[in-house]
DNA sequence: CTGTTAGCGCCTTCAA
DNA sequence: TTGAAGGCGCTAACAG
């Protein structure tokens, strides 16, 4: 489809003047003869004139342009960090382009390569599950494209990093339970090669070694975040002979499906059983009774990495390696 | 940040070759020695040579992006609709460019600037709440370059509409009711002004209509969407002589909260009343009891909405006005 | 098969 | 205050 573009040649010729004379009214050069700067600024208005960023930026190196990569955009976790990272770079006058890798490596390396081929100044990215070889970001580095990490990073690499503090997170809401005059806290963790569930779970038990509670394996359940499988583990916990008095659940999805699953067994929340959740989904809200958890500050995240990028693509060079830990805020509904 | 290109000029250099061939053999032209051929292409992968797609697209005028602008980002409605779009337009060998307008009319106009500053291909848009004049976007067709609405669309432009049936689907809904033998069936319907409420409304008043059940205006409620009055109008219906039998809200989480409402009063759902909600959010299979709903087909707006931008791109001028109505879908859980 | 020339739309010297 | 020339990185003719 050919388009109609208006071009400074255009004007010029119209008005009878340089290119050059065109050029400067249009961006504003103090230097122009108000009358003819006035009579080109009206020919644009009414030619609709839109200047070609893809000449300028092939002359400046700049697009102005941020790459964002996520890794999936179906829940509501990284629209909310777009979310921030978008009006960051707005104010900064960026564009941000998204990415979604799907969870798929080769489908990252192939987005990062369109970045690079379309010169974005900096890059946002949280990796795949997948992602093992780095060669396809390491580049911008080599190629002095500034990267910047966040929530699912690459430890490998020289670059700042915006994560969110599970551990400490984890311990202010075990922490909250254990104010509650909660004794025996079941932890619904997820699998233990996974990092954040990781970090959950040890903040949890580090939070009992404080408070003195004994660390009861039995009560520690890693699953695979498969939720049909729920119901066996949360009614394993419940028929226990010397029960738990709360679960820890490592996500909300987890904290709601076993409240469904208690309240079928007729025990009442909290006063039988308190449960929590972590990272305050949308439904976390809905749920009755509405879930007591932990909300992650994932707006906050994209603002920083966001605003981390920008620094360093204006830093011109010397790059200091942040790593950001942002805490999250505990969220007391009525679950617990 | 100073940027290490590397150029088809510095391989051309250092192999003591033209630029063209260089080009050509970077390109797959097949008239290219294979020996130089095998250089060229040696060193490009040594030095991690990268096409600078900004020059091609000066050339060639096509920026294989598309460009797509929605009103907001923060519910899980339009990264479904994104991630559709995306899908077809990677496929199709495009970028998509996400601008977020915010329910803002200037942003929106800024964020349409933009997407022409930057040449994209085409333009995918759900316009804001506050948009009522159109020129920014009517601006795309008179430079050729084809638009598409979807969602919130523009009857006053000439363009390939996606939308979803929200007559239909809210017709459907009632009638799973009224096949279940439920007589009274309330609405708890959205603003009258806002054009989906209306249409829900209708299907549901058709529907009614269709099965020779009376339309009690008694029954209707319009509320503001604004969740905190809603017990008061779901007690008034309750309160009535003659209460509903069923409830259908004009969203899922209208639906959800009446439920919880229902069930602080006693009453058994879907026994004593039938509820169901209209777009299944992702809590609605999480509430007790999970909710029975009318699933939109977002992710398939998205796609079908980048398929005919693209299309239209290929398509080389001729535009079909096509306006889509995309059918929701039953989807049947416990609460009716 | 390879090299030369011209130019995409714009900005940035330099000179007038 | 204005104009002319050169070039950003690449492709597209046209010659050899």
């Amino acid at each position: 489809m050919k388009k109609n573009l208006v071009t400074i040649i255009d004007i010029a010729r119209q008005l009878n003047v340089s290119k050059s004379t065109v050029s400067r009214a249009l961006t504003g050069h103090p230097r122009v003869h108000p009358e003819t700067r006035d009579k080109i600024l009206q020919l644009a208005e009414e030619w609709e004139y839109q200047r070609n960023m893809l000449s300028i930026s092939l002359i400046t190196k700049r697009t102005n342009t941020i790459g964002i990569i996520v890794p999936e955009i179906q829940s509501s976790f990284f629209p909310k960090v777009i979310m921030g990272a978008q009006e960051i770079a707005e104010k900064a006058g960026y564009n941000l382009v998204i990415s979604n890798s799907n969870e798929c490596y080769e489908t990252e390396v192939a987005n990062a390569k369109v970045m690079l081929a379309n010169q974005v100044d900096g890059l946002l990215i949280s990796i795949t599950k997948q992602t093992l070889n780095f060669n396809h970001l390491t580049i911008f580095q080599r190629k002095s494209i500034p990267i910047v990490f966040f929530n699912r990073v690459c430890d490998e690499m020289d670059a700042p990093k915006v994560i969110v503090d599970d551990f400490d997170s984890a311990f202010k809401i075990t922490e909250y339970l254990v104010k509650k005059g909660r004794k025996r806290i079941a932890h619904l963790g997820g699998p233990v090669n996974l990092k954040i569930s990781e970090k959950r779970m040890n903040g949890y038990i580090a939070c009992l070694s404080k408070y003195q509670l004994p660390v009861d394996r039995e009560l520690i359940i890693n699953y695979d975040l498969n939720l049909e499988k729920l119901p066996i583990y949360v009614n394993h916990l419940l028929n226990l002979e010397n029960p738990p008095d709360a679960i820890f659940a490592v996500n909300d999805p987890t904290a709601i499906d076993a409240i469904r699953i208690i309240k079928k067994r007729g025990l009442r929340i909290p006063d039988d059983i308190a449960v929590v959740g972590f990272s305050d989904d949308y439904a976390a809200s809905l749920v009755d009774p509405p879930l007591t958890t932990v909300s992650l500050p994932l707006t906050e995240m994209g603002k920083t990495a966001s605003q981390l990028l920008i620094d360093q693509i204006n830093r011109e060079g010397q790059q200091k390696i942040i790593i950001k830990m942002l805490k999250g805020e505990l969220v007391i509904r009525e679950s617990a």
